[in-house]
Order: C-alpha cells, then sequence, then structure tokens
DNA sequence: ATCCACCCCGTACCATACTACAGAGTCAAG
DNA sequence: CTTGACTCTGTAGTATGGTACGGGGTGGAT
C-alpha cells in the first residue's frame, strides 16, 4: 500500500516474521514459492525484508489453515482480499462452501462411527479374537459408507 | 489355511483377485509391498495366484479403510486375526480408540463450522471483499482450535 | 504361428504441507 | 576481526495411499 518512498515501515528479517507470525522460517519461503506470499524487497544481500503485512498475511494464513481451508483455498481468499472486483458474496460462497464440506464430512464420521459402535456390541466377551465377530463383519459388511474420509 | 497338496481350490491371476476384490492391480501389489497381504504362490512363470481367502481380505482391508483405519491400523487388524493370542478384548480396544479417534475429529470439525457460521453473519451485504468482516475476522481471531483438522 | 490382453519388476510420480540439509555468504556484537 | 547466529539457494526427504510407466515375458484363443 505504502509506497515511492522511505516509510517509517520496520523492516524484519525472515527469522523474525516467521517467529510473529508463529510458523518457521522454512514454512515462509514455502509459502512464498507457493504463491500465498508475494516475493519481499531485498537487501543488496539478497536478505529477505519485510514489513508488519507479511506478519498479517502469515497469520491470516494460519488461521484459515486452522478453520480447514487447504492452501489452495487460502490463497484464492487471499486474492479476494486484495481484489477489487470481488464482492462480499464471493467471500461468504466460500465460506458457505467450506461449511457444507465440513458438514459432509461430520456425517460420514457419524456413520462410521455408528457402524463401529454396533461392531462393538456383537464382540462381548473375552475369548479369541481369530474369530471375533467385528472382524468377520468387516468382511461382509458391505456399503455403509461409500467414500473412505479423506478428501 | 488349506495347504499340504492339490486341492479343489480355483486359483486367480491378481487381475482377476483384483476385479473381485473391487481394487487394482497395482494396488493388490502395493499391499503386499506393504505387507497387508502376505506374498503368494508362483506359477513356473513367476505370475501370483490367488485363492478366495485373497479376495476375503483384500476386501477386508478395503471396508476397514472405509471405516477409518489407516493401513497401518489395518495390518494390526489382520494380525489380529491372525493372532491365536489375541483376544477379542485386543479387537475391542481397537475399535474404542478409532471412535475416539472420531469423536476428536467431530468435536473439531463443529468448532470449526460454529466460527465458519459466524464469521458468515458478520458479512452480509454486496460490497466489496476487500474489507469483507470475514477476512478481517480470521486476521484476528485467535485460537478456537488448536489443531488444524488433519491427523 | 500369431495376436493381444495380461503379467512381471523396478522406479518414478501424484497431492498435501511441510521439514531438513548442504554449502556458501552475511550481519552484528564483542 | 572474529565468532556465532542468521540467511541464501536448490534439492531431497517425510508421511499417506496409492497410480503410472517402461520394457519385457506369458497364456490362451484363433
Amino acid at each position: 500500500m505504502v509506497e515511492g518512498g522511505p516509510v517509517n515501515t520496520v523492516t524484519m528479517t525472515i527469522g523474525q516474521v516467521a517467529r510473529k507470525a508463529g510458523i518457521g522460517v522454512e514454512t515462509v519461503r514455502f509459502y512464498e514459492r507457493e504463491g500465498l506470499l508475494e516475493e519481499p524487497e531485498r537487501r543488496a544481500s539478497g536478505y529477505r525484508q519485510y514489513g508488519e503485512e507479511a506478519v498479517r498475511r502469515l497469520r491470516f494464513i494460519r488461521r484459515a489453515k486452522e478453520l480447514g481451508f487447504t492452501l489452495r483455498e487460502v490463497a484464492e481468499l487471499l486474492a479476494l482480499r486484495h481484489d477489487p472486483g470481488a464482492t462480499r458474496t464471493d467471500v461468504r460462497e466460500r465460506v458457505r462452501a467450506k461449511v457444507e464440506d465440513i458438514e459432509a464430512k461430520v456425517r460420514d464420521l457419524q456413520m462410521i462411527r455408528a457402524v463401529l459402535l454396533s461392531l462393538g456390541e456383537t464382540c462381548q466377551g473375552h475369548g479369541p479374537a481369530t474369530d471375533c465377530p467385528i472382524l468377520e463383519a468387516i468382511d461382509r459388511d458391505d456399503g455403509v459408507e461409500a467414500t473412505p474420509p479423506d478428501a
């Protein structure tokens, strides 16, 4: 934002900015390579120079990741933030989609949980595991869940 | 189980066993490399020969994966199944631990969902995204969630 | 005999999000 | 001016769960 002359912006090294943002130095460089963080100014020596904006951006990345956004999605959010043509509707749409992702994941997990709990009830006692009904059931049981809990 | 002589066990090629189990040929070899599937007999040509037991085992793997077990955990379950010293309690313990994993994941996801929903309410209207409260909030908001929703 | 689908092995590659390392140069304090 | 902490680049490795490929041999049907 503020450019075109020497400002009182205190500059930081990559180590300082990383510490302030609560991430590792290597990670800062990684985000730069991945296009999440714009390439900073350099000193004559080649050392990267950062201002406070970089700390905010890195914290944003960290927080958005905590909220379940992938780095690709974080990049989109960051792009929205800096795109004058982007509307709040665009932002809400991203958030809504992520909420739906989360709800789908929760539903899947709860279905899986239900299956596991019901399996647990079929396997009482202390006998040998070799003929434990759980293992038999996993064998035969089919398609309570269509997709594995990844994605 | 049945060994020591020529039995009426129809043998299958890797392609046939893969098709029956609903996975890919490469995946079968992958599971073998990873120790989930024991190395099968070979024909003189080197072709792998499988019986029905292999199909059951592969389906077990597939199903356990759908239930959220990692390949490592699946290997443990398979080991239990073939270990005469293993008890049903051992099996139940695995299932209980997985249920707890799942419940923890669900709690995390629901916390994240709540944060996202509350963010969504702060960003009404159709203005530009550049100053959308969601993005501001992600900036400042701290630590509703300690760990990202991976693991 | 020929054909084509199938199988063999080993290795490399996909995505995700980092993390580590080697070998060299730099900055600042004492 | 030396020392030690820090930074640079580029590459490689981690974990997870596979998928793809190249270059060759095999099986069974025609």
